[in-house]
DNA sequence: TATGAATGAGCCTTCATTCAT
DNA sequence: CATGAATGAAGGCTCATTCAT
């Protein structure tokens, strides 16, 4: 197991130390697959020997779920900060959408590792963390799109079908979204809530 | 390596039951992931011995390929025909995403393991077919899309960014449609494409 | 895990292997200690390649428990019978004593290997089964010890310290007893019961 | 490697701490085994960091052979220093077993490791020492139980089965004295040696 | 066709040990 | 003295695949 150390410098090198482990291993995890990506080829691309990883990572798995958390945990609290101020619906949509195809496209291996991994989420007992943030973060989106829909401003009568509408772009936009291209997040973000907003 | 048999009566029956081998497949794959399937698992599945199921599959890879096959073949094909019919864009993306929604939520463990699998279909020699049916695939969405806004009917201004909006929606829909539920295919490509015309 | 076959000709094949792998596996690890054996080390021994072991062993340390069965259930079942019929207290220990030191003998290696992991029987729940069997064999000699002492003809006041007297003996008979030595199993039964009987 | 200081005040306190180490050592490998303890489980249960644990103790093998002569050394002696005084053999042989007994039972963890460890203190060139204590030990006790014969007290005519016997019942004495139970240690030497002398 | 024994490579993980701090 | 990061070599076990029956 990953037995952080106790002494505060130590733990903040350590910290740091696991973040970029976490990143790293989201990038080759994303580009190979999960299982298809061995510990040793991990840590070779890391630059640790397979056993310095286990400082780190604790399990296998347990890097997986702390890739998720990595992706929802920050999505999550900013998404709740924003709703939490009192806004017009289509307003609070555009700046939920907004932040959040910044941070898919930020978290584009994320993302990915998170969609290939599907199945492995929906089913374990050590996967509920991960699955709860999953359905806040849905739930919140779901709240604006009530809201607006209540304004008489949603273009789609099924409120339902407009969530997972919604769904399926953003988490798609990870699919194909390029840095360099000529899209910027915003402009995407903008797109996505033009179709739904009248 | 899967050798048919020459009879025809003999290979009638060989290919009913392969294609309930893939079928089945793609239900087990869905639920616990390629990887984490073993053939073992997957022939006590099915009802066989390890060895018996090599009769049908050749490889665990090909059995992979074999799934995407009968997911993107059919599909293709029928979307070619009616493409190839005159008639209104408006027309014609309302029918294409009709069938589409359809097909997608009759193999909706096809698609989940096409999702799943999405960097392995990516990279090797062996996927060239499954890559190139996909990309004609949604060449032909594309084509579409741009007869719809050349009609000046898209709602958005950006076509690739409409492109990627419907494959979202669409493919999404294979991870949240529940065939016992309030809506069924038809509604939900109805909705999809009111998004996106004007 | 290892999973028998179903037909009964196979079945009967099976079982007779996985006997001789446990026979065998006894023998190596009395030999070389249960933690420093591998299992490549144990399957090369037997003549298999390490995954072709795992046919018949489940895990390593259900192989364990399976040397501990053999070595337990028959002696148990024995001693069951003999002392279930009448007889006299002294003539009855001296009948259990004779099959109890025969058994050590031709088991010298699952002894010593019992003996060896004492430890281990005693922690998991796995291991329950071992226990019950160890603690009813105990009992049963117990017994045998205390209608002794209540006919007057043991030499120890404390019917407890006689019986861990006796256990230890017999116990420790794995470690020195040579089968071409100079004394047969019964003399060294003889020769214990003569210690404690008046 | 395990380099003591030279100043005598440390050397001291190094030499006091180092048998602890062993001390702790024993008890923790009487319980959990010697291969299943790794040095981090060790190094936690005495409160040290892993690395901290090597200033006292070389290796691990190196531990365990300090174990070994924890147990042995100051057996050896004290039953020197007793057979090096005459007396009847009874009368030795009744003091032999109370020092025995009572060394066997203050080192109940030390016996324990001693045992199940046998097969590794048998084997290498490391353990010649270890053995050799062993084999002297033994040697003074078949000495006493010689003279005992010879003086005609001795209710075994096998003198080596005798031996055997009476190291089976001390050694076993560490699987299950109890220190606060109703037997004190004399008590069961006095119990062994009745069973022995005529 | 089908079975299940068998292989051999590879995987995740542990662990004794070392060393810079 | 002590820490904890790091290594590198196994170790137990799984698994896709083959093959005799």
């Amino acid at each position: 197991m990953a037995v952080p150390p106790t002494r505060p410098v130590l733990r903040d090198r350590y910290d740091r130390k696991q973040q970029m482990v976490v990143l790293q291993a989201a990038r080759v995890f994303a580009a190979r697959g999960y299982d298809q990506t061995s510990i040793q080829d991990l840590a070779e691309e890391i630059g640790l020997a397979a056993g310095g990883l286990y400082h780190y990572i604790g399990s296998k798995e347990q890097l997986l779920i702390r890739i998720c958390d990595q992706l929802m945990d920050p999505l999550l609290e900013r998404a709740r900060e924003l709703l939490a101020a009192p806004a017009e619906p289509e307003a609070q949509l555009r700046a939920l959408a907004g932040l959040w195809v910044a941070h898919v496209v930020e978290h584009r291996d994320h993302m990915l590792v998170f969609q290939q991994e599907r199945h492995t989420i929906e089913r374990g007992e050590q996967w509920r963390g991960v699955r709860s943030s999953r359905k806040q973060f849905e739930r919140l989106v779901e709240d604006v799109l009530d809201r607006l829909a209540q304004a008489g401003r949603l273009r789609l009568a099924d409120r339902r079908l407009a969530l997972s509408a919604l769904l399926g772009m953003v988490n798609h936009t990870a699919q194909w979204f390029r840095p360099r291209g000529r899209l910027r997040p915003a402009d995407v973000a903008r797109g996505y809530v033009d179709l739904l907003v009248d």
